[in-house]
DNA sequence: ATGGTTGTCATACAA
């Protein structure tokens, strides 16, 4: 069995829902776990979704910011959101998929969006800094208590860290700018590697091949310029990166009539 | 060193 599932920060679901349909159409993976919904729950175009095939659609959003949604042709099971730092943050949503009889256990998807961070690298200046370091140790700490890796698991999401060298387009320019900090980056790859997830993409394209996942919209021409970051993530508990063929990123959705900043990040299982 | 853009909601704030 061929199962795809895709990450991707939409920047406003509403505002974007053409072009979302356009990558479902275009694209059809079995799940899009989606960030930075910036929709209400009340006003979640689930019908939409559905029209177009995607039968099971879970979401939790907030007022104008944050938000995250999974929308699947496979169904649902289960859902559990956690909150982080003490906020209703609508930052995190796990779905666990049925496989169906026959096949082994179902697993569980995480759908994570880590806090941006603000601008000024330092906890003690920045509050928006603080609260991701503390994202961050909260994250660790539940990979150490939950063990999510031992049973079969995915974990996607905007993470908003690039954590290797070759995940920026100039590791020494980004070494004070947040994303790509040493306190960002070793904490991000000290609690996955704590948990026991595979970063996939890095695992089938290894540095220093640059890969990036989001292109700021300041950049005059993103395209020329190129200076992207890879803040997507697709995380695999070890029996699942056995069964990963490919971990795509849809540049040209970048380009994309009034794109998100984001790109979708497509990993296909062969199960 | 600085400013550059976008979305939401209401004209500031988060990214």
């Amino acid at each position: 069995m061929r199962l795809t599932i895709t990450s991707w920060n939409i920047n406003s679901v509403r505002l974007r829902l053409p072009l979302v349909l356009r990558f479902l159409g275009e694209h059809a993976p079995d799940v899009l776990c989606l960030q930075e919904t910036k929709c209400p729950d009340d006003k979640f175009p689930t019908s939409d979704f559905r029209k177009a095939g995607y039968e099971h659609v879970r979401f939790v959003g907030q007022k104008g910011y944050h938000g995250v949604a999974v929308v699947s042709r496979l169904p649902i099971a289960r859902v559990e959101t956690m909150s982080f730092c003490e906020k209703v943050d609508a930052r995190h949503m796990a779905v666990s998929l049925d496989r169906g009889a026959g096949a082994a256990a179902g697993f569980t998807i995480h759908n994570f969006y880590v806090p941006a961070g603000g601008d000024v690298p330092d906890p003690a200046a920045n509050d928006k800094f603080a609260h991701k370091l503390q994202f961050l140790e909260e994250m660790r700490a539940w990979g150490g208590r939950a063990r999510p890796t031992a049973a079969p698991a995915i974990l996607v999401g905007d993470l908003n860290v690039a954590p290797l060298e070759h995940d920026v387009w100039s590791h020494k320019q980004l070494l004070s700018v947040v994303s790509h900090t040493p306190v960002e980056t070793t904490a991000l790859e000290a609690l996955r590697v704590e948990a026991g997830w595979a970063d996939a993409a890095r695992v089938l394209t290894p540095e220093p091949e640059k890969i990036y996942t989001w292109w700021s919209y300041r950049a005059p021409d993103w395209l020329k310029a190129n200076k992207g970051r890879r803040l997507d993530h697709v995380w695999l508990s070890p029996d699942l990166m056995e069964t990963c063929r490919e971990v795509a990123v849809l540049k040209d959705a970048r380009g994309w009539e009034r794109p998100s900043d984001h790109a979708p990040v497509t990993a296909t299982l062969e199960l």
